[in-house]
DNA sequence: TAGGCCATCTGGTCCT
DNA sequence: AGGACCAGATGGCCTA
């Protein structure tokens, strides 16, 4: 596992780049990041562009900065819940490389293969015939049945175990 | 140092 | 209209 620690990292540089290390909780917060922004903007601009800046400090340019903030902060989020859930199923995925976090390609792969190697023991413990749900027939349980032989498609005779297997020691050693 | 992985920003599009 | 979602761009961190 890389020890990157980067959420907090990158915030703090999210922070320093665009808020100058005040926290965003408040809308008091954003309006002071606002205006330190529109400053160094400003510094920016008088250097580098010539004759292309744009005037544009009317209070209707300012309520859409604070409107990207407030998007920014939320996508923030969004991403956040995402890495989350990446973590969560990182958790409930058996793999060998305990010690090195998975990648999300990673995750996604093994759980991918983790899921249809369970599938497949399932039907293989029921002979695909599984007994019926409480309060429902057999239906449902043929549909699951066909679902899986419908993704099984061209990989009919892939053991699912196998190549689960192989692809926890691939990930292993790294390639 | 290159390449992989990641967080964040951003503008566009979709949805409610 | 505003929020959610998405994908591209950018730049930082880490490892081989």
């Amino acid at each position: 596992m890389k020890t990157k620690n980067k959420p907090t990292k990158r915030r703090i540089l999210a922070d320093k780049e665009t808020f100058h290390g005040e926290p965003t909780s408040s809308k008091q917060d954003l309006e002071k990041c606002l205006r330190n922004r529109d400053r160094r903007k400003g510094e920016k601009a008088e250097g580098s562009k010539v004759g292309t800046a744009k005037k544009k400090s009317s209070s209707g340019s300012r309520e859409s900065n604070l409107r990207r903030l407030e998007s920014n902060e939320r996508e923030r989020q969004r991403m956040h819940k995402l890495n989350n859930a990446f973590q969560a199923l990182r958790e409930v995925i058996p793999h060998v490389r305990a010690e090195k976090k998975l990648s999300k390609i990673e995750t996604l792969t093994l759980a991918k293969n983790y899921i249809k190697c369970l599938t497949s023991t399932i039907l293989n413990m029921s002979n695909g015939c599984l007994p019926p749900l409480e309060g429902e027939g057999s239906a449902h349980n043929s549909k699951f049945y066909q679902h899986y032989q419908q993704q099984r498609g061209d990989e009919e005779s892939e053991d699912h175990l196998k190549k689960y297997s192989t692809q926890i020691h691939s990930f292993r050693e790294g390639s």
